[in-house]
DNA sequence: ATATACTATATGCAAGTTACACATAGAGGT
DNA sequence: ACCTCTATGTGTAACTTGCATATAGTATAT
């Protein structure tokens, strides 16, 4: 990161950016862009990735190509090449039904997590 | 971990065991801990932790030892030695003023990352 | 006496993760 | 020739972590 430093945010507000790439949540924001928006590919997902992000941190695009790499190598998604537009070709990935199997996975993970958040911040606030 | 093999809840049910110790959020439940029930040491504090966690991931001492350090050199906690008792010394904490920010300024980013998530969980039942 | 169980703190290390920098390359405009 | 945008990746030092190990005080049973 460094961590615990957000050159970013600054020092005057909390923010998430002292996170970690696994706090971001890339992984199951990719499955569910991959589900909705079908087919997609690295520099794509991007942005796509930054508008619906769980945190407030940038996503890395180096994080995301590692990310695309290791759902593939765990069968969540599959890839082609395609070099019918102009200009470099784009690595192409698609949700598998392993895939989607995870992305519901990782929902009820999240609602789970959700709730024990919320939990813990009412308890914060009742102090 | 390692990664993505969960030896705990075994490979037929979704479990958080695949994220680290910072997705543990280790860190401001034990913020939460010692503000409500004061000063307290590890060997404590490692039961009320697995028990007030926002994940069903046992929480490693290692871990624990290592965020009360941690959280030592960043000042948000203090600590003191009580050899009172019998058995071992114990190395009791007690947070700060600064420690007290801290656990809010956490509290508004679990906050809005419960949101989000929620948000999220809504996304995936959508499709 | 000695074994073992419980309390208590902490470090060692291999394996894994990540923030940032860097490398590569196609196509279009000036 | 040079720059900009699109597009995909790798290299690496610093950091994190799961598991094992080390240390040591006290109590209870054999």
């Amino acid at each position: 990161m460094p961590r615990g430093l957000c050159h970013r945010h600054g020092a005057d507000r909390p923010c998430t950016c002292a996170m970690g790439n696994l706090y971001r949540f890339v992984e199951p924001v990719v499955l569910l862009l991959l589900k909705k928006h079908g087919p997609s590919y690295g520099y794509e997902l991007i942005s796509a990735l930054n508008d619906h992000a769980l945190t407030d941190a940038r996503i890395e695009r180096a994080a995301l190509y590692r990310t695309l790499k290791q759902l593939e190598d765990n069968g969540y998604v599959v890839s082609e090449w395609d070099v019918s537009g102009s200009g470099p070709a784009r690595h192409v990935y698609r949700l598998t039904d392993s895939g989607e199997k995870h992305l519901l996975e990782w929902s009820i993970v999240l609602e789970k997590l959700s709730q024990a958040m919320s939990n813990f911040v009412s308890d914060v606030k009742a102090q």
